[in-house]
DNA sequence: TTAATTATTTACGTTAACGTAAACGTAAGA
DNA sequence: TCTTACGTTTACGTTAACGTAAATAATTAA
């Protein structure tokens, strides 16, 4: 229930390293205040964060997870931003879809082959 | 119903590169006979170059099409390596389902969201 | 003969997402 | 005071999958 945190603190928490963090940072998805030189970081970074991870673990890149990021940001949000976030999800949610097809059909086609090669 | 291309031919046909053709050989992917310095691809080098779009269109690296390919070469298949490869690929297939859901809750959550942001 | 096409090899460039190391400052504990 | 832990910035290194360019050879059409 802390509202600040430091770098390491959020690196653990997350099992990524500070390095990832400041890459984050240098890449403009996160921009977290200063003490002194030291980062700090409150809740709204935090969240950031997570949708950076969840976005990775959806597969976005970086590029991509900022257009959800900037989606949840309420002062810059509008609804053509997310119409277009709505149609980036679909769209992977489509290649994902053909790709476990092309699996499945990979997958019944090995099964086909198996008595061939258990043969010998 | 030809049994032999160049590079350029193939290149063509699939939409790629001659360098591309050239890097999956460099990879050990490919090793298309030669006439002189120029080579020569067959049907079964046609096979395999099928075999390595099919692994990027699932999303696979080349390294991870290695496998694939020489699960087709019959002289060096085996069960064991069958196995492998299915694992492979079933795991694939629970990590698109998983980033599918995802993308659902992801989805939904915006959704909610929408009213918020077509207010203003 | 000249120009165009297609081929080769060699080699450096590019993007993404950090890893890794160096050199340094600061604060806390033994 | 010395060590340890944690922080910073700068900057070069790494992997994947080619792109791109340069220099060169062989073939073919005009």
């Amino acid at each position: 229930m802390r509202s600040e945190y430091s770098i390491s603190e959020l690196a653990r928490e997350f099992g990524i390293t500070p390095r990832a963090i400041r890459f984050y940072e240098e890449k403009g998805l996160l921009s977290p205040q200063r003490n002194g030189s030291a980062r700090i970081f409150n809740a709204a970074d935090r969240v950031r964060l997570v949708l950076i991870l969840r976005g990775k673990r959806i597969g976005f890149s970086l590029e991509e997870s900022r257009d959800i990021i900037d989606m949840y940001e309420p002062e810059t949000a509008n609804t053509h931003q997310l119409e277009s976030l709505l149609n980036k999800l679909h769209e992977k949610r489509l290649l994902l879809e053909r790709q476990k097809k092309e699996i499945n059909v990979m997958i019944s086609d090995l099964k086909k082959q198996e008595p061939l090669f258990a043969r010998h």
